[in-house]
DNA sequence: TTGTAAGCGTTATCAA
DNA sequence: TTGATAACGCTTACAA
């Protein structure tokens, strides 16, 4: 591999002067430039990112803690990320933090003695510790998942969009609404969400109806029969994961009945999931790819402050108008 | 940031000491190691990444170049190069080629500037481009797809894998068998599979029944109408990929067929979307993220030569027997 | 068992 | 407009 050195020799210049010429630093004249760059493409010199970085104490990566890697929704955040880092001329270092973010410790250190420009955290809060670990001179950047201000994210307004979902629902006139919720452990998004719901739900003076999977596929299943007997005629299902709302258009269908015309579902984020059913999930979308581009963007501009997102309700084939009440027995006594 | 003098001044050694301790190089005594653990503890030191790569050459960075990074598949082998290389200390990069493979010779140009270990390209071909830039020092290991001794990778035989399905497709009493092939642009993988089918097709004497999709959701219904417009009464469909056959699933339903009482479906690679549909997806599967890990591991271990990994065919709900011929009215005529 | 010193490939400072 | 030189933080002969 050529080295700055070979390419300065070839032309006769110093290698002061070739590097100027490569990161266009004033001070060389065209005639220069020219012959620098002829002898760069002949000799296929490339800099040395390591040398480079150690000089000037930074490199141009992109580091990305995800709970998983092969989840749905992080996945699509990582295409964002992705296509924005490169578009700056930055590689993204991967790291997978684990359900617990057991590994972000070890992770967060790999990254700052990278010299990552900065880290953007997928689904998952940003500790004290982790900040700690990272220092000032690494910024984090949360997305799909907020708390307040105590740490910089990019996210939609879940207790809102929570709200305008079950609103959606409520309109189309559905009332035994059950709740397909996430688990404890990722309550940062779960708890708005739920409150959302609940308050929707207040408003329209419709009981609510809760179930909790951990909005993984096959949580929602048995949530779902939970809320079945509790609720034998409920005809919407909020599910707040889109694998969860999945499930439970395969699973009600397995009972025997039919989606939408028996019984509504609603899903949440807008992941390739939602497409895979049929029929297709209607959901709350999050702008999953834009956010994982603003907030490389955000890093590497230095503006990494937090910012709320637009969500969007999306529907598909899943949701419908209420079924008309089968007459009641009861009531239609003479 | 410490670094190595900080930690040397401290204890009152040298820095070539503390190096020596912290690399486990020969040439310390006991004391002297405890000593500078505790230093090192103390002050938070944590070697720099960047400058032990600029003087050993080499760091600790394995790059992994997907077609997409949402695509299900990649994420699965992507998990499993996680997991793999996070155990020897090994951080991963990653980069997005494209369809047509169109980013990565700029990725393998970053990954040799970083001085990465190796390379693992996920289902897509190491054509000799790629060769030629990634150049001596940078080993590149394919998986999930082959070509002969062409370049190393890992992957399962394919034409053996398909062969294997549709045998088993015509055991259940199929003949009718559509295929749901994937397009021209990953013919490395498709076809072989294609030959494997045909192959099993012909020595049952059975008719075959191609269209062509792009392994995507998307390309199924139309295709698989295409299918059901040639046969009406076929009996199954083998798709050559889960994305097709799930589709394939929820398009059959559509349009009134039950699966797999009246058509059964069978996918292939057993990605998490074949447990995404009801019936769950019956599929061949490919072990994805031990592909994954064992492909980080012969790069560290300077044995990446190829090697064929088991298939496996994953019986789920939604293949059976075919349904017994309806009279035909014909032959029913006295 | 330990220390000295050179050098990995860059870039930034300073002087010409 | 250019060049010499030092330094970034580390490892590794070689010397002690």
């Amino acid at each position: 591999m050529a080295t700055i050195r070979d390419v300065a020799r070839h032309v006769g210049v110093s290698p002061a002067t070739v590097s100027r010429v490569i990161n266009g630093v004033p001070g060389f004249s065209a005639d220069t430039r020219e012959r620098v760059e002829a002898a760069v493409a002949e000799l296929g010199y490339e800099p040395d990112t390591l040398a480079r970085g150690l000089r000037t104490m930074q490199s141009a990566v992109i580091g990305v803690l995800a709970t998983a890697v092969s989840d749905a929704l992080a996945s699509q955040v990582m295409s964002g990320i992705e296509s924005a880092a490169r578009s700056r001329g930055y590689t993204v270092m991967l790291g997978r933090a684990g359900l617990g973010a057991e590994h972000a410790p070890s992770y967060l250190r790999s990254f700052k003695t990278y010299r990552a420009a900065g880290v953007v955290v997928i689904s998952s809060a940003i500790t004290g510790d982790m900040r700690r670990i990272a220092g000032a001179r690494l910024p984090l950047m949360a997305v799909a998942i907020r708390n307040g201000d105590v740490f910089p994210s990019l996210a939609i307004d879940d207790e809102q969009a929570a709200y305008d979902g079950t609103r959606r629902l409520l309109e189309l006139g559905h009332r035994e609404i059950g709740l397909l919720a996430g688990d404890e452990s990722s309550m940062l998004v779960n708890a708005p969400r739920e409150r959302g719901y609940q308050h929707a739900m207040a408003e329209a003076d419709a009981p609510t109806l809760v179930e909790r999977g951990n909005s993984l596929y096959d949580s929602a299943p048995p949530a779902l029969g939970r809320l079945l007997e509790r609720a034998p005629r409920l005809s919407a299902v909020f599910a707040l994961s889109d694998e969860m709302g999945a499930a439970a258009i395969n699973e009600l269908q397995r009972r025997g009945r039919r989606v939408p015309e028996d019984v509504s579902v609603l899903g949440f984020d807008n992941t390739r999931t939602s497409q895979h059913v049929h029929p297709a999930l209607s959901t709350v979308a999050q702008p999953l790819e834009r956010m994982g581009e603003q907030a490389v963007f955000g890093l590497l501009d230095g503006t990494w402050r937090s910012r709320i997102f637009e969500h969007r309700l999306i529907e598909r084939g899943s949701t419908a108008s209420a079924p008309s009440p089968a007459p009641s027995r009861k009531r239609n006594l003479p």
